[in-house]
DNA sequence: CAGTTGACAGTCC
DNA sequence: GGGACTGCCAACT
């Protein structure tokens, strides 16, 4: 591949259409390596050019401090979510009590 | 130039 | 089902 690995990257993750998501072991895979946190560290740094909330965890959780902000693009665009059910009227952390729906929102090429 | 760090993943207990 | 340990790769100090 000619471009960085940064700049590859941020192509794959602005090929994901809206309402999809792909997990950081995904986008390793699909360029070739295995580095996943190589990826998260990334879109750390130059994910401000990119819908980097379409990129998730295995665990279906957005970004670690940016839960609440992925929250409100997910909504937006209307990817499947699964709110953690909550047995209590405690206070309920919209940035950390819920988990993307990856069995339907995974983007696969 | 070597060690540390980090928007992680997979496996084991 | 959830917590702890290890493995990976690229950028930063």
């Amino acid at each position: 591949m000619q471009l960085d690995f940064g700049g590859a990257v941020l192509l794959i993750v602005a090929d994901i259409p809206s309402g999809r998501v792909a997990t950081y072991g995904d986008v390793a895979a699909m360029l070739g390596s295995r580095g996943a946190r190589a990826v998260g560290r990334i879109m750390a740094t130059e994910g401000s050019s990119v819908p980097w909330w379409r990129v998730v965890r295995s665990d279906g959780r957005p970004p670690a401090g940016h839960g609440l902000v992925a929250l409100e693009h997910y909504r937006d665009e209307g990817t499947p979510l699964r709110w953690l059910a909550t047995d209590d009227d405690a206070e309920f952390d919209e940035a950390n009590d819920y988990r993307l729906d990856l069995a339907a929102a995974r983007w696969r090429p």
